[in-house]
This record gives structure tokens, C-alpha cells and sequence, in this order.
DNA sequence: ATGAAAGCGCTAACAA
DNA sequence: TTGTTAGCGCTTTCAT
């Protein structure tokens, strides 16, 4: 590889010459200038960034920490596009780092990214259980962390989602909707404890917009999935059945099992019911795009690398987390006024 | 930031002697060695890899380079967790970068990874046009590189895309189907010439294994899609009807406007129609799970390290391209044996 | 305008 | 078993 070095002597002037040619800087003659420039670029030489991090004792890059779930992460490429613009602004890099999988478990093995000094910072995306040592080892090597998605007070950064169920729940009441339920048929209610806090937000952002509207909100989720496929089935259908059906419903989770339910009762999307989605997986249902309810996750991403840059540069210490109104509702054609 | 000085000043020992330590490298003295692990833990010391990285030359690094379309990155979690722990067996960190938007078209800027020693080599992964000037910058820099989903004699991986439809089409001759078309109604004929080369490899798999079956092809795709939705719509209608209308459709693209030609036809799926699709996008067709030709990104990864393992340590020569068997079906809820 | 020296953190090779 | 030396590629500082 072609180092600084290597230039200068061909050139026959010094180390900083070159170096100040390739940046621009300092003063040089015309004449150097020129015959630098051309050994440069036809002898292919890059600065070596490791060098370079040796020098200024920094790396000029951040980490990105994903959670694994079933061997595999989970990383929305909106998310990605955002954090990796953002500091390629800076022209800072990305590296990228998960636990293997047997890792989960043992608390004594450690990512690299940790073990090692090679990042600035660290961005942590942790859409399940955060591991208690992990937080430790952090904490312990002070090494600045932005957490992205998760809920504690401090140095996190995550969407409303409590605001952005409440902006759906507003949005069919304005089509004219009162009989909105929101329906989970995916997850038993005896599973929620363990669950993403996003999943409760949510829920909540519903019921308590609908009760401020005077409304009486009902969620559709089973008591346990224990059951038979026909039996969650056959209960489902007599909760979206009657007369005083729900003319709309806000679906948390359980696709294909809402839409066995609805076809059951030969309920057609979206004239005889509305759908608002959380936008996170599919794009359609049936022959219709999604009426959603989603989240800015490019914005997520450059807010989580803007409050990182300020800890590796700034005061290290703990900063209030940012809850962020990027959610909102994207018109499809699930969703229609109720006549 | 705790460096081996540091360590090695507060024990009294040299900084070899902590190096080695650390490593758990040549002898070091039971007394001394337990002083240092000590020190070790206590300050925090983390060995910097920048300086490293300087000492070996080698980055210990490999780059992933995503192409863009409308300012969103594709990379798929399976490929990304595929790539990642192939090199994370090695010890190796991976670093994400691709164009901003802009530079897309600009043959002047180049991604900083390419600006900089910063990785040993690059996986690339272009799922669209790869631009000229790109190819130049890393022929020129002979940085090892491999090209992951691309179709070049040298230096790429990628699944067979021919041989996967030919193994969809085959799934469905053996559940008894004879008139099976392949659909993409989402890109007009008259757009396929610039569309990745996968797109073609399929429609060519299902085509060749038609023929050699002795089977008509038909491919229902629209001769272009300037006309409206309701045209588009009442042409595929026809399509898919009449006595010998397919039994089978094997889906490429247009997901949506085929739900609704079935909707407007009242064939159900799978009753009246089977379908394979390539796994990429979505995971239902209504109530169904899909039953899927899809391919094994992770392995495709994978495969790409190796690759690129290969020519980082080895000769940096061209390495004819690996087209792997990596495609399989899934089977799902959306087809059935014809009776 | 140009260059020499020193040092960032680390380790291979050698010396003690 | 332990320590010293030298040098990887780069830039800040200071001298010329």
C-alpha cells in the first residue's frame, strides 16, 4: 500500500509537503503542488485512516449494536439510510455489530465492539430484552451510547408511540368511526409482560384517546394462544361480529388471522370495515396498499446520531431521552368515511 | 482513554510485558501477571485497534457497499446477518457505507470508503445499475472486492435465480399443474431492459423448464404500463379466464393488481389458483402463508466472505464467479395439488 | 515555503 | 522472564 511516505521520496520533498498538498493546507509551490498531485494519483495513494485515528485519538466512527431474535436482526433499512447519512456527513463510518446467537444468554461474553477500542460511540438498537450486562459494560467503559428504541429516561431516543396510536384512533374517528377497536390477534394477553414497550404504548394511545372522545374502546387480543387455530378463530369472529360491531379497527398484529376472520364474515375491506396499520411489515392487504400509521424511522436514526455526536464531543454524562413525534398517518386505501 | 503505557506505568512493568499479557502471549511471571490483569480491569484498558491496524497492516475490516434507489438502501436482515457473522468468526468488523442520492449519477464523488485505507476489502452489493466509475476506482486501487447479487464472470456471488424458477415451476408440475403461467404485472415489457438481471434469469428458469417439459409458457405481463389501472386490469382480466386459463401462477412482481384480477374473477387461492412466489417482499396472501421459492441469503453472505477472505489473503487475481444452488421452496398455504 | 523531530498505541525482534 | 529498540502512517510544532 502507497503511504506518504512513499510519495515524498518519489517526489523528492518531504512527508509534509505531500500531506499538505492531499489536504489542501499549509502553503506549498505551484510546482511541487503539481508533481505531488500527479504521484498521487497515479500511484494510487489513500490516506490511511488508522493513522490517522492514532494521531487525532478518535475514530471517527460509531457503532451500530443490533439485537438478535431467532439468529437474526432486526434493522429496517429507513433506520439504517438514516444513521449512516447522518454521519456520513460528519464523515464518520458505521460499523456494524450483533451477538452471535449463543451470546444471548451468556453474560460473559461480550461484542467486539466493546472489548476493542474502535468506535467513538455507540448506537444501540435493542428491539427485545437488553441484556443487564451490556448496559454494565457500557456504562463501565464510559463509552458514549444513544439507545434507539428503547424507554429509560435517559440517553435513548424512540418514537411516540403512544401519540402515534392516539393520531390513528383520531384519524377514523374523523372519518366518522365510533365503534374502533384495536385487534392483536398475533400475541396472547398473557404474553404482553415480555413484551417491546412500543407494543403497550400503543395500546394505551388507544385507550386513552378513546375514552377522552367519550368512546368505549374494546381490544381484540385472546386470552392465550394455547388454543386451537379454529378456536381462536371461531372467538375472533364473534368479537368482530353483532350489531355493534367495530366499523374500524387499528391492527397491532396478526394479519393473516384477522383476515381469515373477516372473510368468515364476508366483511370486505375497506367498505364494510377500515384498517389502520402499524407500518412496519406488509404494504397490502388484498388488492389494496395500507392505510398506516408509521414512523419516521430515517429521522429516528439522524435524531439517535445527533444526540451521540453530542456526547462523544460534549459532557459525557446521562441526557434526558427524546421522544420523538415522527409517527403519522400515510392515506392507503384500507380505510373509507363511514356513511 | 487507558492505553498499555498506562497500564504498564502503574504496575511497573514495560508495556511488552503487558501486551503480552493481555494476549496471553509468550511468559510472563505469575506475580506480575495477575498485577496486570488486575490493572487491566480496573482502568478499563481496551486494546486500540487503530494502532493495531497500523502495526499488522491490515484493517481486520471488510466494507459492505449498498447501491440506493430513491434514497433507500436494500439490504435484506438475513444477507446482512449472513455477512456479518462469517466475518465475525474471523475477528473482522464490518462497515456499512453507500452513495448519498446525489452521487448516484455524479461519476466524480466516491463513496469515502473507496477515499481511504480504512478495510481490507469490499463486499458490494448493487441490486441495481453498478455505476463505471465505481468499477474503475476499485480496479485502479486494486482493492480485493466481490459483488454479491451481480452477474459478471469474475468476482461475484449470487444465487441461481434460473435454477430457482425452474425448481418453482417443477413444484408445480408435480402437484399435478400443466397450465402455469409466471405473472408480473408490476413492470411493463417495455421496462425490462434495464431491470436487474435476476428478473431475467427467472423468467428464462421457468421458460427453458416449460419447454423441456414439453409444456406451453405463457408470461402475463403488460406490454407497457402507460395505459390505466383500469385498463391494465381488464387486459390481465382476460389473461387469467377463459377454459384454459392457468391453474398456477408463479408471481414475479404486481402483487396487488393480481389480488385484484382474482377478486374481479372470484378465483380463490388455492383452490382455484396455485402460486409460488419469490420470497422477498411479502409473507401472506390474505389468509395464506406464502409458499415461496426463496433463497438462502444468509449462505449467500457467507459465501461472499469467503470469497473475499480468499482474495484479501491470497493473490488478488479474478476468481470465476460462484453461482450457488442456494434457492429452495417453501412450502406454504397458496398452493395445492390440482384434482 | 519547506523540512526535521517527536510521538500517537502497538508489537516483532532482539538483548539482557 | 523481562525490557529495549525500532517502526508502522500520520500530523503538530518548531526550526530553517
Amino acid at each position: 500500500m502507497v503511504s506518504l511516505r512513499d510519495i515524498a521520496v518519489e517526489a523528492g520533498v518531504s512527508e509534509m509537503t505531500v500531506s499538505n498538498v492531499v489536504h489542501n493546507r499549509g502553503r506549498v509551490g505551484e510546482a511541487k503542488r503539481r508533481k505531488v498531485m500527479e504521484l498521487v494519483r497515479n500511484m494510487g495513494y489513500r490516506p490511511n485512516r488508522a493513522a490517522r485515528s492514532i494521531r487525532y485519538q478518535r475514530f471517527d466512527a460509531a457503532g451500530l449494536l443490533l439485537s438478535t431474535d431467532l439468529g437474526r436482526s432486526y434493522l429496517p433499512n429507513p433506520l439504517l439510510s438514516g444513521i449512516h447519512d447522518s454521519l456520513a456527513a460528519r464523515s464518520m463510518h458505521l460499523v456494524l455489530s450483533r451477538l452471535p446467537d449463543e451470546q444471548l444468554s451468556s453474560p460473559l461474553i461480550v461484542p467486539s465492539l466493546l472489548e476493542e477500542l474502535t468506535v467513538d460511540g455507540l448506537l444501540i438498537n435493542y428491539t427485545h430484552a437488553i441484556p443487564k450486562p451490556l448496559i454494565e459494560m457500557i456504562q463501565k467503559h464510559s463509552l458514549p451510547a444513544v439507545w434507539i428504541n428503547a424507554n429509560h429516561r435517559y440517553d435513548c431516543v424512540r418514537p411516540d408511540d403512544f401519540g402515534l396510536a392516539a393520531k390513528a384512533t383520531k384519524y377514523l374517528v374523523e372519518l366518522g368511526h365510533r365503534r374502533i377497536a384495536l385487534a392483536d390477534l398475533g400475541v396472547g394477553r398473557d404474553q404482553m409482560e415480555g413484551m417491546h414497550y412500543s407494543r403497550h404504548e400503543r395500546v394505551e394511545g388507544y385507550r386513552q384517546t378513546m375514552a377522552e372522545l367519550g368512546l368505549s374502546g374494546r381490544i381484540i387480543q385472546p386470552e392465550t394462544l394455547r388454543q386451537t387455530s379454529a378456536e381462536l378463530l371461531a372467538w375472533a369472529v364473534g368479537q368482530f361480529s353483532g350489531l355493534d360491531r367495530p366499523t374500524a379497527t387499528i391492527m397491532q398484529g396478526g394479519y393473516r388471522e384477522t383476515h381469515a376472520v373477516l372473510e368468515e364474515l364476508k366483511l370486505k375491506v375497506p367498505d364494510d370495515m377500515s384498517m389502520v396499520f402499524f407500518g412496519e411489515t406488509q404494504k397490502n392487504w388484498g388488492r389494496h396498499h395500507l392505510t398506516m400509521a408509521s414512523v419516521d424511522e430515517a429521522k429516528l436514526g439522524s435524531e439517535a446520531v445527533d444526540m451521540l455526536i453530542g456526547k462523544i464531543n460534549g459532557p459525557r454524562d446521562p441526557v434526558p431521552s427524546l421522544v420523538l413525534p415522527i409517527g403519522h398517518i400515510v392515506p392507503g386505501e384500507t380505510c373509507r368515511p363511514l356513511s
